[in-house]
DNA sequence: AAAGCTCTCTACCAATTGGTAGAGAGCTTT
DNA sequence: AAAGCTCTCTACCAATTGGTAGAGAGCTTT
């Protein structure tokens, strides 16, 4: 276990600081507060805000890929949501800021929208056609394997997100209730995307 | 149709800006700047910019339960999933500021989204024990209501909102084919919700 | 008509922002 | 040992930030 490089240092507090504060709402000063350095040092190494931030996406990207590899890409249609869906609750749990920095990124009029899906490009036109051959044979119900994406998309990063919806709903999000609404959640898509009488 | 006072015109541009450019991207000269207007008229009508959010966002809730009361709360459960789609989605194409200040107020940390999720207390309730009526009966498949209630939330909201993750699929939002995505998200819910053999 | 209220303005301000210039410490290469 | 490279620092800076003080215009109440 050697020391972290202070470039990789930086990014790994700006990707948290980012990711809870929002980049608007994470100076310079105390970004490099919060390293003990000064903001030059910070500079020294990106050359400005906005190109620390686009290293940041790419490294959030990199993390995010990284999980999902290890989990989703073998087994069925099924066995690949369920991958899924455990790697972003986990992610929830132990890097809450990476899955928030990606709702960043993705808001709307986002510059680094792109950037961040062509890092993930591949993922999802695998997790596309893998889709689109369920919906063919029948293991999976729906018309539109883009679409049906999105929505389960959409789904899983809200529950593994809104928190502070959960909270508005009277749950206080805990670790002790997590695998209810894991579980949950899982029914749910299950009950969508799984054929009654699988042919 | 009477001109609408300096106040309101202020509430109007604040919660346009907020909701795309997000708070801390809004500055109160550039705010005013867009009003015709010195940035102190703004503070003689909200005493900071921090009340001038918070009065924002009660406005956003006022508009959203009024566009929700006109088509929810009638007919069944599933009549009111289906109006409450519909409200998003023109939402979405009329006024997405207003859901982009829901999701801005609704991140994780928010200050203010205790003050939101109080204005939505009553339609969060009525929703919920109108779920919950219809697990009892059958009419709906699902375990426990207020989480059923989550997912339904997230999957809306994300499907409505969440126009990069569209683009990174490779599908460029459009009016053209929203209607075929609104078909798609209730495709799905239903799916999701409805027995295959209602008893 | 005088007094008071509503509202927008000009004139400022201290703090913070992202960023530049360049000194100098310490290690590595010649 | 001299020269060069890597890295962090001090010293600044112009622009922008949210906010205060208070003048004055115009309408309404007395």
């Amino acid at each position: 276990m050697s020391e972290p490089t202070t470039r990789q240092r930086i990014l790994d507090t700006a990707l948290d600081s980012f990711g809870t504060r929002g980049v608007d709402g994470t100076s310079l000063d105390a970004l490099a507060r919060e390293l003990g350095l000064r903001k030059q040092s910070i500079l020294y190494h990106f050359k400005s805000k906005n190109a620390l931030f686009a290293a940041v996406i790419d490294e959030a990207a990199n993390r995010f890929i990284e999980e999902l590899d290890a989990v989703v890409g073998r087994g069925d249609v099924w066995d690949q949501v369920e991958g899924t869906v455990r790697v972003v609750f986990r992610l929830a749990v132990q890097r809450p800021a990476l899955l928030g920095l990606l709702r960043e990124a993705s808001r709307p009029g986002s510059t680094v929208a792109v950037q961040l899906s062509g890092r993930l490009e591949g993922h999802i036109q695998a997790a596309q056609s893998s889709l689109e051959q369920a919906l063919n044979d029948g293991r999976v119900v729906g018309d539109n394997a883009r679409l049906l994406l999105f929505s389960l998309y959409s789904t899983i990063m809200g529950v593994a997100t809104e928190v502070e919806v959960l909270r508005a709903m009277g749950i206080e999000p805990s670790l002790r209730n997590l695998a209810e609404r894991r579980t949950e959640l899982l029914r749910f898509l299950q009950e969508a995307l799984i054929p009654v009488n699988p042919t």
